[in-house]
RNA sequence: GCGCUCGUAGCUCAGCUGGAUAGAGCACCAGACUUCGAAUCUGGGGGUCGGGAGUUCGAAUCUCUCCGAGCGCGCCA
């Protein structure tokens, strides 16, 4: 088990709690307020100080002290800690706080001795979460748009298992229902053509892909002619194995290739294969008086042209903050794709996961309500759903959009992406922005190595740091090469040498990380660490550039080894914060980018 | 008609779950390479945070309302 990294900035937290305390002893403000809304956070502005607390306008109201008077204690007492160099009182009752800067050099030592496990925390306290993305139906390769998802999704689960929860990657594999009906007769028809048959075009309604002939193909190798004399009700189900089984392979080599290997696969089919587990769910749901036989209002908007109105199966998602309820069984009988996801995500709770995360494509935002009131129901509000939307991916190339026609079965498959630019430009690229923001992205944009590719820039910055070390070879001949012994040579450098103010702005980005990774982790927004990494490579460069005016800034000061081996632990530690947020992304950080 | 998401600089977007004078990149203008990687950096102009009202010490952030865009609205998954 892994030890909970430093963060200096609960650190403070927990010492200006602790002044609110003493205060309370002391008879100055009363016995148990609510510390709870009491935060620490970096300023903006460097005139106001490392970081600033609200706790005087927080506590103020119940202490029944004016927010300026109760900062004025609170600063008097922190000004007396040895971490702090000034704590000062600013506008309605801000206290800024500035460090000493053994502050900031014992972080950069803690960095140092905790290497790419810098921001791991405990936050989540091995907690099960069981977090499922992708999901592509098994009826073709996987497409650009799943990228995204996936990108996203894996991103998550990394980020979630960094911060101390127990994560599951599961991949929920639509494998029943109509389409995938139409995938065994577009399986079936290409086995006819395999046997030489001229089959003419692909009807409508089936799935016209290039990629279904493999299916044709192994199926008259194994069976030769013998399935056209079977009726449909024999051929159908090994038609149907058979191209499942190879469109998963296929979608599983695809998910490689893009670094993501979820833990467990979740069959649909296998939610009605050995019993009825959808019969089961909804006889539970029952149970507890949540299913009821009744009729809908017609749906308002588009006009459903075959509507009928009859009573129906019903689940009483109003009762869980839906906004209408929800039929478990159309008109032939047969189970909704809803009632099979409350089977589903009964079997995640039966699994024992009291928190799940579902990553979505924005075309099912409608349906994120109803899946939260099943969840409710189901768990007896325990257990939690967050469910994170993922948009639209505008797929360009220089400025122009990339033409695909679905009508022909022609996409631009996630493999045609990660031959193009790769799965870690293509995942980061994914990844800066936020999820519930639309995405443009444009191919030669991601290759481009240029500042305006952020991809580019911050692997640029990582391999930079490396480059250093190249140089310091000279100099410094004991400079171990292997990262992990550098940083821990490292971690004895006289840090205290560490004086111009770029070298402590670094410093300070540098102490924001595991502050930032534990909000990502917070609010399942991946993206942070994105914009964080960018932030970071850009302190890093301006940084570096100071030294080409100012030479005695530089890493590497050939007679004062002391000073250059203090200026590579920086190095390093940024180095090493790159890294590991890149491996959050799940991008590599190259050594080189020559 | 209803629900979800979005609306922030000319463009593309951040804004750390309510904090101080709202940030970054691109584009535009002006600068820095006998150099640890100039694939980089420095400086400059540019904003009624879609409009309006409310909540409070304090709102881009929360509530309501209007405007605009995207997605969805039994028997597709």
């Amino acid at each position: 088990m892994i030890n909970e990294s430093s963060n200096i900035f609960a650190v403070i937290l927990d010492k200006v709690r602790a002044v609110s305390t003493a205060l309370a002893t002391e008879g100055v403000i009363p016995n148990g307020l609510d510390q709870s809304r009491i935060v620490v956070e970096p300023t903006r502005e460097v005139a106001h100080g490392d970081m600033a607390s609200n706790a005087a306008m927080v506590l103020a109201k119940d202490a029944g002290k004016s927010p300026r008077d109760l900062a004025d204690a609170i600063a008097g007492k922190l000004s007396a800690d040895a971490l702090v160099a000034k704590a000062e009182v600013a506008g309605p009752g801000f206290i800024n706080l500035t460090l000493k800067n053994d502050a900031w050099t014992s972080e950069l030592k803690a960095l140092l001795a905790a290497g790419t496990d810098y921001g791991r925390s405990t936050l989540g306290r091995e907690e099960p979460v069981n977090v499922e993305y992708v999901s592509a139906n098994p009826t073709g390769p996987m497409h650009v748009g799943h990228c995204r998802g996936a990108a996203f999704g894996d991103a998550l689960a990394n980020l979630l298992k960094f911060t101390g929860y127990k994560v599951t990657r599961e991949y929920y594999i639509n494998d029943a229902g109509a389409q995938i009906d139409a995938l065994a007769r577009s399986g079936f028809l290409r086995y006819r053509e395999a046997l030489g048959e001229d089959i003419g075009p692909i009807p409508e309604g089936l799935y016209p892909g290039e990629y279904v002939k493999q299916v044709g193909q192994e199926l008259k190798d194994d069976y030769s002619d013998t399935l056209l004399k079977k009726p449909e009700s024999e051929w159908k189900p090994i038609v149907r194995e058979r191209a499942i089984n190879i469109m998963m392979a296929d979608i599983r080599n695809d998910l490689w290739s893009l670094g993501v290997v979820p833990d467990e696969f979740f069959s649909e089919a296998s939610l009605t294969e050995e019993g009825d587990q959808v019969a089961a769910a909804i006889d539970f749901l029952r149970q507890g008086g949540h299913v009821y036989e009744g009729r809908l209002p017609p749906p308002k908007g588009a006009p459903v042209d075959d509507y009928e109105d009859r009573e129906q199966t019903l689940f009483r998602a109003t009762a869980f903050g839906d906004d209408v309820d929800r039929p478990l069984k159309k008109s032939d009988g047969s189970y909704t794709y809803f009632a099979s996801d409350i089977a589903y995500h009964k079997s995640k709770l039966d699994r024992g996961f009291n928190t799940m995360i579902d990553v979505w494509g924005a075309d099912h935002g409608g349906y994120v309500k109803r899946m939260q009131a099943a969840v409710k129901a189901l768990s007896g509000g325990k257990a939690n759903l967050d469910v994170k939307i993922v948009q639209l991916v505008k797929l360009l190339r220089a400025g122009e959009p990339v033409k695909m026609s679905k009508r022909a079965g022609e996409f631009v498959t996630a493999r045609d992406v990660v031959e193009e630019v790769g799965s870690g430009a293509m995942r980061f690229m994914m990844l800066y922005r936020s999820n519930d923001a639309v995405l443009d992205f444009d191919f030669v944009k991601v290759k481009e190595q240029s500042r305006d590719n952020p991809v580019f820039y911050v692997q640029y910055g990582h391999a930079r740091g490396w480059s250093v070390f190249r140089n310091a070879k000279t100099a410094l001949p004991d400079l171990p090469e292997d990262a992990v012994e550098r940083c821990r040579f490292l971690a004895k450098a006289p840090l205290n040498r560490l004086v111009d103010a770029g070298e402590v702005a670094l410093m300070r980005q540098l102490a924001l990380y595991p502050r930032l990774v534990e909000s990502a982790a917070l609010a399942h927004e991946p993206h942070r660490i994105s914009f964080y990494l960018y932030e970071l490579a850009s302190e890093f460069h301006a940084h570096w550039n100071r030294g080409k005016e100012a030479p005695h800034l530089r890493f590497i000061i050939e007679n004062d080894p002391q000073i250059s081996l203090a200026r590579l632990a920086l190095v390093q530690g940024v180095v090493t914060v790159l890294a590991s947020g890149l491996g959050v992304l799940g991008v590599e950080a190259p050594k080189e980018m020559r």
